[in-house]
DNA sequence: ATCTATATTTCGAGG
DNA sequence: CCTCGAAGTATAGAT
């Protein structure tokens, strides 16, 4: 990795064009010849970059950077403070937990948390638009498709209702009801699926894990 | 800015668990308290960070970086390479140019190249789930919905299927016919929105600024 | 290669 | 302050 602190202005010219007037900011160029500028504010996201793969063409004054896509990336230097390199070797990357599929796989195991007496017929239940997150039945003998994130938006709504617009067509588990299950549903998720039909319910990551050991247990 | 180069662990407790095995990276604190962990590669994404508004607690080998909503970054400092520091000053910050609002801008001034003889009603008209980007009138006094898009996706054409259900609901303007307008156009969408009746339209950024000039030229 | 869904998305506008 | 939509979204996984 290289660092440079410089002043510098930067010029973009592919999906939109975009410029930055003169000022110091940190360059930096990673092993895999991405391009990122940065300004002393804001932890995430950069001021200018580009993602690999791309091409540095360095001249003495003015950088290009380059994509298959001919994006470009033009950064011009006025002043370097500093310039340094650094190896790295590899990463072993990020471990997370808490994700979606943790939560899938947590109602898996206690879908009675979903509906009183639920039953799991199956996870990423195949259909010919994708696999859905949970398919149950009910005490009714009735089937129930649950779409599951972290939190409930539209377009969770939307997705569900395709599904069911689907998982409808088929005799033998007509009629389906849907269950968008989130951590947190927003309100225009909930009137959307209000409208549709589609019941809401917010899980509780830490009850959850609770349940997972504790099998089916009633509220 | 602040800069160092060190071999570290990471974790992060907050809206999810991460952890990040010992390895060396980049950890960047900015002036306005933020902090990232960057790896070699990739350019736009930290590994792991903590936005602003945040606070850090810097003890010999261990930082704890932790925030209003009681998430906290952790990074354990095993061995420090490099250790610097810059001022930089205030940044004049990004200029954009061609996104979505200026080619909504441009369709405005320029009705006729969404179909001939189209004339706008207004834009950002004001419907109980949003504003639809534009309302025009064809050449039979019908109504036309225009959704505007710099992409073309699914997500544009379900948007665009709720705001057309809902101004057919009016009998003023009903029948109301849709037009998704970007400058690209992804094939998915363009099944999804043939099914729906839904016309599809790219346009050219480079081309409709020329027409800005030459106001309702037609074909 | 393309498309889909997710993201500790971030960011900005508008109510 | 929340809510919503856009982003040069990026990124990972599946087809």
């Amino acid at each position: 990795m290289r660092l440079v602190i410089a002043r510098c202005s930067v010029d973009y010219v592919g999906r939109l064009s975009a410029h930055l007037p003169l000022a110091t900011r940190l360059v930096m160029v990673k092993a895999d010849g991405s391009v990122s500028v940065h300004a002393d504010d804001r932890a995430y996201k950069p001021l200018n970059w580009m993602s690999p793969p791309c091409r540095i063409e360095e001249a003495p004054g003015v950088w290009r950077v380059v994509n298959k896509a001919g994006e470009e990336l033009r950064i011009t230097l006025d002043e370097i403070f500093h310039d340094t390199a650094f190896e790295f070797g590899p990463d072993p990357g990020l471990q997370k937990d808490g994700v979606e599929a943790h939560l899938q796989e947590l109602l898996a195991a206690s879908p009675a948390v979903l509906g009183a007496g639920f039953t799991l017929v199956r996870r990423e239940y195949p259909t010919a638009i994708g696999p859905v997150d949970l398919l149950c039945r009910d005490t009714d003998g009735g089937t129930v498709a649950i779409e599951v994130k972290r939190r409930g938006e539209i377009d969770g709504v939307e997705q569900l209702t395709r599904y069911l617009e689907l998982l409808n067509r088929d005799p033998l588990l007509a009629p389906v009801t849907g269950i968008l299950a989130a951590q947190e549903i927003k309100p225009q998720a909930r009137v959307l699926a209000a409208d549709r039909g589609i019941r809401c319910v917010t899980v509780d990551y830490d009850t959850l894990r609770g349940f997972d050991n504790a099998d089916d247990r009633l509220f």
